[in-house]
RNA sequence: GCGGGGGUCGCCUAGCCUGGUAGGGCGUGGGAUUGCUAAUCCCAUGUUCGAAAGAACUCGUGGGUUCGAAUCCCACUCCCCGCGCCA
């Protein structure tokens, strides 16, 4: 959430909404607004009669007077707040739902633009291996070398289900070991969070009109499936106040993703690249304010060094205004190199959310006790979302007999396998 | 799932039965005083609005009763103990 103060001066509000290329009910936000601050100096000016007025009949009480006249005058007075109480309720519900709905500022090295196509190039890292011969995609290798079965998935689940088999499942199991690994030496703190949360801890982490597209939820229950561990490492500290000299706090995640993908109809439909469930490797950074850009690049660096390690080339690109989630101040993708598709497609998601899911999570810092507290900025990056990354070994690992090889960097965690064939 | 106990201003705790401005201790910050690694005393120490004066809110959360709720009632939630179920 936004701070309600930037209302005063809508300003930065209205050239975020232009950059973002977003159509947002501003006005009405405005006048919620001002209407809602009558109210509460109305609110609070009753409130103080009445306290006054409780006073008055103690004392009274106490000196063995009836305070009948105050009684009535009371009565008269708590009729008129309940009044104006169901309409500061209305007024209050109204107001937090749109507030909720605006998005995040953008950090001025954001590049203005209005599509995926006016990305900006970042830096690419990791050679492409040459491949003598045609390639197939991640379905065709998958399929012919029994790594899965999509057929009796959507018979039990749906579409966009699968069940991985063979030695993909332990190529998965394997990743994952990697990715921990990989965080581990660097000091993450490694977590494996629960895969549903409540309401309350969701709405801090994810915007409310996205909840509807992305989010599962428990029928009859308050809870929900997270669709990252993202949600679950933001909410975690909710409502805390952490030490300042514990900062920068580092949690890396393992965890399932559920998604209902409620706007990608027609898109990636076949596959393991675009599903309702996969498994991710996630970092998650609380960072001191003025930290907070210096940490998102490490956090760049620290995954592109990962993708280097497994040998899948990938290109780096700074994400428009226009193209930006809607929580995030600042995003790079990585995108891998599938050489059976000809093309980059995204693999991980690396973000600055600046002070927005704290303020909405409640999670401050301060250095002292006593000092002020400050809201802390959160930070998240996908490290490894295995069965995308899977298509890029897959595909980028497969050789002229219809194999495809393990990269190095997973010997140890295959057995020292070297090669998945049929 | 059942029964019992609990959640109070950073931490600890009083207040709840019997409704009337949330008190104390620790820690922290500031000040005063004293010749000694420190002691003693005073003030401050949750959030919001406000330039300030001031005001409102805050006793796990949300309702209700009441002129008035930390206190009484209801629901939810979390923690502890016991029972039940269970990989």
């Amino acid at each position: 959430m936004l701070d309600v103060n930037l209302l005063k001066n809508p300003s930065l509000l209205k050239g975020m909404l232009v950059r973002r290329n977003l159509q947002f009910p501003l006005e009405e936000l405005l006048q919620l607004d001002s209407r809602r601050r009558d109210l509460n100096i109305k609110v609070d000016e009753i409130r103080h009669r009445k306290n006054v007025l409780a006073n008055l009949i103690s004392t009274k009480r106490k000196v063995d007077s009836d305070a009948l006249e105050e009684i009535k005058l009371m009565n008269e007075i708590s009729n008129n707040l309940s009044n104006l109480q169901a309409e500061k309720y209305e007024l209050d519900v109204k107001f937090k739902r749109l507030m909720m709905m605006l998005p995040n500022l953008l950090l001025v090295s954001v590049p203005s633009g209005n599509t995926e196509s006016d990305n900006v190039f970042v830096r690419s890292s990791g050679t492409t291996r040459t491949l003598n011969f045609q390639p197939k995609d991640h379905i065709d290798l998958s399929t012919s070398l029994d790594l899965v079965d999509f057929e009796r998935a959507a018979k039990i689940a749906g579409s966009r289900f699968y069940f991985l088999k063979n030695d993909l499942v332990l190529l998965n199991q394997a990743l994952i070991r990697m990715a921990l690994d990989f965080l581990s030496d660097k000091s993450y703190i490694l977590l494996q969070p629960p895969y549903m949360i409540r309401k309350e801890a969701m709405e801090g982490a994810v915007m409310l009109g996205d909840f509807e597209q992305v989010i599962y939820k428990i029928e009859e229950e308050d809870l929900f499936m997270i669709g990252t561990s993202e949600h679950a490492m933001a909410s975690m500290h909710m409502n805390e106040i952490l030490e300042g000299s514990k900062l920068p706090i580092k949690y890396g995640a393992i965890s399932p993703c559920f998604r209902k993908e409620a706007g990608a109809h027609g898109k990636d439909m076949k596959g393991i690249f675009r599903v309702h469930q996969f498994e991710k490797v996630e970092q998650f950074v609380y960072s001191r304010p003025e930290e907070s850009e210096k940490q998102h690049d490490i956090m760049l660096a620290v995954t592109e060094d990962f993708y280097e390690h497994l040998g899948i080339p990938t290109r780096t690109m700074l994400l428009c205004s226009g193209d930006l989630g809607k929580t995030s101040a600042k995003t790079f993708d990585l995108e891998a190199w599938m050489p059976g598709q000809n093309a980059y497609r995204e693999i991980v998601s690396c973000s600055n959310c600046i002070d927005y899911q704290a303020r909405g999570l409640h999670i401050r810092f301060r250095d002292k006790p006593n000092e002020e507290t400050r809201l802390v900025h959160t930070l998240n990056s996908t490290l490894v979302a295995t069965e995308r990354c899977m298509v890029a070994i897959l595909e980028n690992y497969q050789t002229n007999r219809g194999t495809v090889e393990v990269p190095g960097a997973l010997w140890k965690y295959m057995n020292d396998r070297k090669e998945i064939e049929l």
